[in-house]
DNA sequence: GATGAATGAGCGTTCATTCAT
DNA sequence: TATGAATGAACGCTCATTCAT
């Protein structure tokens, strides 16, 4: 279908300015995740760029509004594919499965956003601006909570599971996996999913 | 009555002085864990210990200083626990339980230490300084991953496990918890530990 | 009717480029009265002409070249009316009139212009290419302090008058209202400088 | 008189540190009167006062709180002066000649602070922390003016008066002196004063 | 004539560090 | 032991200016 190859070509090739935006941003997401927003100059993302450090303020307003912009865009695309899945009217474990599912899959195509929310998000949050990462913070404890607390409800969990803790435990595992993961890697996202769910919902112990 | 003269001169007097390095130590630890290494400032140190930006150096050698003996402090103990559990001649489940369950015991000892090796570790052990960072990365994946190995090769672990990537997960999930845990909380450290090993051996799935 | 025709023409297509270049102007001389030369931006400037800020340097070399456009063309005008009433032959209080007078009138013709004339000229007037102004500034000393120098010989001044300070007086009275005067305001130039007249000539005492 | 004597050295002699900051802050009215608070680096004041730039963020918060500094110790002693003139009961025109004579003095305390005050007090008051320079230009009209009308309606000063346009006369003619007055010149501030004020008071013209 | 994108020098400010006292 | 004052490098950012299109 040559109709759809020429839409995709349409995003590949450099015809308009707004792509040099997201390069900076892509290269600015890379260093951020590598040495933490505070550590990173504008310097060192300029040079990554191509650039000299003044040449970023045509394009941003501020070393904060690119972290602004990563961070946002990131938790945009999330929480649509995590409000599909929680309005998809699944029961609670293939909930659960697909929300590990997807989150590993927003590794794979956020991995360095991923990484900057881990590290930075809690200090952030405080700052009016970025209310809205406490916000989705709460949404996510929520969405996460629920599905376990149904779980048990529904007897598909354990009944003596401590759902508080065992959602810190899920939340970190999956999250954290951005600090390690490498997309063209061994696994796939959903490969990583599988296995992480194995090891969650049937235990690592072999049955007797 | 000297006893109680003396005992009341170690908070007055600065009798001996060992015990005022530990005290900036400790504070330093408590600023680098909540804001960051880069983000902490000697300022910010030198006010929670009651003294001036300068007066540190007396005490330490840098600031660089400070976190490499907060952290190397850390490993010590860490590594004297492990090896104890590791040379007690275990199979491997009750290694994998003693070793989960030492590592929150170490984090409720050494809440900020954990905290900032968590967040430090990955670019720190670039600097030749800190190459006994990774070195005992290094030791710390050969203990694990040993112990899973083993577990599979005795039939304790299902024989399908991705050791690797269960690992990572066990790694990650175990050291987090120094973000989230508070000592005198709901949950003793061994509380925890059971909670999550329970799942982890057993899984969070109700059996038939 | 082409009379008509072309006056309209002038005002929608850019017909002739002077025009273009006299409305940057008169928005730059607007923007450096009201914030100062150094504090303005040629960005702010370009804005103010509905351009972008590079655009500006295809009708001027730089931004001092048209700070120096508007401070040289307000000169050539001050002093070709200066020179009128220097050279018209009259006494010296009718001299002094006249030339008050004349600064009032110049300050509602270009009142951007003086004012910024009044805030740059003693720093800039050290610049080679600015040497105009101190020169100017000469000229300037040596009109009123021979006027009044006259009157004061004439016997139509007082004779216990400190010329100088006097000179000084003057000047910065006259010179300075550029920064209040607001042109169609309720005073007319005129009226203005026949206040200041009746005040700088009589006194603001009432006779016996 | 000895004791008077010894009293004025006690300023003179570098003995505590608070003088550092007094230094610093002459240098910096220095410099933000002979080139403008905008045009005028840390840099400069920093080299005026024979240290590093950043050394200056040991003594001052920023560069605008040198300037506030500068500009409400000023204001502070201005106000002092005004109001015990002000109080004091008396006529209008011994009032007036009051007030211009304790002008031209503080110019000779606080010719630099008077100067800034000139050129930056406009769009300075516009900031909320400098609201106070707009409150003090009210109370100077309302001071200013109050004495003009109460001259003219107690018939010592010319019933014709614009008082309003008077008022903005002498308020320039005798700020403005802080442009060009030099302290230690030929002029003592008071004779400035009692020149200006038979000037403003009795006119210059030769009487019949 | 004007734009979009960049340059490079310099700005106000921060901060780890030093050192005489 | 600790302080007060300074250093100097680097930081985030601004801005006059350039230039291919």
């Amino acid at each position: 279908m040559p109709t759809s190859n020429s839409s995709s070509d349409r995003k590949k090739t450099p015809v308009n300015p707004p792509e040099r935006r997201e390069e900076i941003l892509a290269v600015a997401a890379e260093v951020f995740a590598a040495r933490g927003y505070n550590a990173t100059t504008v310097r060192t993302i300029a040079d990554a760029a191509g650039m000299l450090a003044g040449s970023l303020y045509y394009h941003f307003d501020s070393k904060e509004s690119m972290l602004d912009e990563i961070l946002s865009t990131f938790l945009d695309e999330l929480w649509a594919r995590y409000d599909a899945v929680l309005t998809a009217g699944l029961g609670p474990r293939q909930t659960l499965e697909a929300l590990v599912t997807e989150s590993f899959r927003e590794i794979d195509r956020h991995r360095c956003a991923v990484a900057i929310y881990q590290r930075e998000a809690r200090h952030l949050g405080a700052r009016p601006h970025f209310g809205y990462l406490a916000e989705s913070q709460q949404r996510f404890e929520k969405a996460w909570l629920g599905t376990l607390e149904r779980g048990v409800a529904d007897e598909v969990f354990r009944p003596d599971l401590d759902v508080r803790l065992t959602y810190r435990f899920v939340r970190d595992t999956v999250w954290v996996a951005a600090s390690w993961y490498r997309p063209g890697g061994l696994h796939s996202p959903e490969e990583i999913a599988r296995q992480y769910l194995s090891m969650l919902l049937e235990g690592i112990a072999l049955r007797a």
